[in-house]
DNA sequence: CTATTATCGTTTACAATGTAAACTATTTGC
DNA sequence: GCAAATAGTTTACATTGTAAACGATAATAG
């Protein structure tokens, strides 16, 4: 039904990272669905994976999203009772951010779902593919950070 | 600089795909910044490929973009100056839409950008490893676009 | 120690994009 | 001829990105 239109090498790969970005985020939330929360899951995960002390910028810059969007996610999650904010000690212009029971539970359903959708979009490919594939996907990232960060 | 944390395949995808596809098309746009518009270029491309006669639903399923953002993108190129509206004389309801002179002038310079950007982004890989890499997404488009229409 | 500068988080404002629903004008199918 | 479908439009609303400015606090220079 859909047209196979980018198909040719020389066919915009942006366009093409761009579409495949976006059904795997619907893919993840219809997979997630029992949750309260239908995005900023990947960020419930690095919170989890910090030493307790991670902060909204540190987040914004592992997530290369920009601060005023990861306040806005950080604002739904807590919203919704997946995060909190702990005034930092050390540092009273910061916030620790922890996360809530809700969230430790829902975690390894979020865990889950990557890891599966990560398979359904490689089914097909053998492993060496698959490594072949993220190294070359790594390659081409690194090509136009670097590229873009010289204009 | 930036933090370094999604090389484990574990880590989504899809993030990584949307922020590829969107530092690509800051480059394009960069790269295209003499022309007085900084999006839809490859509308262009798929008009001037056209048959002449081509409708803006069949854009917005070549390019799985929805109507009313194809309106939007059309009313762009149009103000603009690159693309004209003509009413389809065998069913009124469409138009047929072709390029301005203007648009035709830049044409080669956009097919180039594509050209040159894709070739930076493979910078570093074989033909071979470009033509497994092309492959391989086409299979991951493929899987999630499949999975995508079962739920 | 104090004055300047930088940083964290926030607010506000604006633009681009996606989606859904309803609408007009047509065309198609029965 | 009439009901249903289609192309394009309009309106409305939500998400996301960006930029600028601000308050509170911390770091640095002198």
């Amino acid at each position: 039904m859909k047209n196979k239109i980018i198909q040719d090498s020389e066919q915009p790969l942006g366009r093409m990272f761009s579409l495949i970005g976006k059904t795997y985020l619907t893919v993840l939330n219809s997979r997630l669905n029992a949750l309260d929360i239908e995005r900023n899951f990947y960020a419930l995960l690095l919170i989890d994976q910090s030493d307790g002390q991670i902060t909204q910028q540190e987040l914004s810059n592992m997530l290369e999203i920009d601060k005023v969007t990861m306040l806005r996610s950080i604002d739904y999650l807590a919203t919704n009772g997946y995060v909190e904010r702990q005034t930092n000690a050390s540092d009273r212009r910061k916030y620790s951010l922890t996360l809530t029971n809700k969230a430790r539970k829902a975690l390894p359903e979020i865990k889950k779902s990557f890891s599966q959708i990560n398979d359904i979009a490689m089914q097909g490919l053998s492993e060496t593919q698959r490594i072949e594939f993220y190294n070359s996907l790594e390659i081409i990232k690194t090509n136009l950070n670097e590229y873009n960060s010289t204009i």
